[in-house]
DNA sequence: ATCGACGGTTGATGTATATCAAGGCATCGT
DNA sequence: ACGATGCCTTGATATACATCAACCGTCGAT
């Protein structure tokens, strides 16, 4: 039974055997220390489309680091308005931000089956004192995140956001061993734009434009990138290179 | 000698004396630790206006905690285009986006005469292995970071954006013991348009609507919000409430 | 196979805000 | 005291992008 179920069973494999260690939370850990680590990591079962993994407002418990898939994460302002604060890729951690107020101010959802390592903090925050290297890497990918959520707000037009975000995407996608040129959009052309405070109709355009321009070729949801030196000319390099 | 000149007496003050303890690093410290947390601070003489305290790409050792006075944050984009990151009050930390590469990625700038702790990451990081309160509230402070990182990306309006501004500053400016409703606009115009992504011009025509809608009084740098309540609907409460 | 729903595309129009330009007011150095 | 410099303000114009609206292709359900 298990057999047939490919993702259920990869949800259950150890950090040890994951593919992920050297971007995730075990950076820097020695086997034993790995396993200490492990102890306290909860492997979920997938999550299926548009599920989710935990709502704003709800009492902060755990984080969690993305073992297959993708997340996004968004908040909800007064006005009921939403706005995606990020999308997450395999080795990244997210509810980093609740760790502050004690209660998730995001919601988490995922984008397609995927799946979840889901590490309960105060036995982190307890792990990270006996293994310095562990506090290292916990405040090391602190660090990056606010670096990335700080890079942005920089100054850009509509063009060089959607290109810098492309980048950012590849160059995720060839740390984790995959093709920095060729790769899926996982989220919805909707999704992309909000997340870029653009209009959905302006990601639309720009992706045609970026096309016969010969920067890349977009077909649903397959993106090629043609030609990286002009694409990463046109971002400004903001985020990239 | 130093009699004469006050803010550098201010500026060896120990974290014990320090009234902004409530707010800073030694949250949570017993009187025990924050000894040990004082041996490893470094109090600088006070920068005036437009020093720098670090400049991006210089290798990083140390996170500063504001003392006295406001710091702003600046990355350079590879076009060489300015963008102002953040606005540090008394109490706040900076530097921590240097973690993760190791190196400054934001250049650090005094508006006006400002004092600072210096504190070498590695001690501090050493430190917090042993004192699992310092390591929590080093974690809860970026946490913080990140989160308020996020809420600048939010989909607003130019009137919404200052406007959600101003009434954080206030209420940083409030949890500090001052008047919430009244305080200095330490940094020029320029600088405000430049954090919140507009031009000069369109700031300075929005606190003339303000005021002519009886939101607030500017004279120069000094601000008094006249009323919060009809401020704080028109930010949608992105920030602050 | 057909319908409906949804995501994406394309075009026409409107508008918020940038940009350009000029003038007014403080502040500072000589 | 004086001019010079920088900061802010105010007005006129331009534009990037949002919004509105219609249409198309794909996919799942009946």
């Amino acid at each position: 039974m298990a057999a047939q179920i490919p993702l259920a069973s990869q949800s259950f494999l150890k950090c040890s055997q994951c593919s992920l260690g050297k971007l995730c939370l075990p950076v820097g850990l020695d086997p034993q220390d790995m396993h200490r680590l492990e102890d306290i990591i909860e492997s979920s079962a997938p999550f299926r489309e548009n599920e989710k993994v935990y709502e704003a407002e709800q009492g902060f418990n755990r984080i969690y680091a993305v073992k297959s898939g993708m997340f996004k994460t968004q908040v909800t302002d007064p006005q009921g308005n939403e706005h995606i604060v990020g999308f997450h890729l395999p080795g990244e951690l997210f509810g980093l931000d609740a760790i502050y107020p004690q209660k998730y101010v995001s919601t988490a959802i995922a984008l397609g089956t995927s799946t979840v390592c889901a590490i309960n903090y105060r036995d982190l925050e307890e792990l990270a004192t006996k293994l310095p290297s562990l506090q290292r890497q916990l405040m090391s990918l602190m660090s990056k995140e606010v670096h990335t959520s700080q890079s942005l707000n920089v100054d850009q037009t509509a063009e060089q956001k959607l290109a810098a975000f492309i980048l950012t995407l590849s160059s995720r996608y060839k740390q984790r061993g995959y093709s920095a040129t060729r790769f899926n959009l996982s989220m919805p052309r909707r999704d992309i734009a909000n997340h870029l405070n653009m209009a959905a109709e302006t990601v639309s355009r720009l992706f045609k434009r970026f096309q016969s321009d010969g920067l890349l070729a977009v077909q649903r949801n397959d993106l090629h990138i043609t030609d990286m030196d002009k694409l990463q000319r046109l971002a400004g390099c903001a985020s990239s290179c």
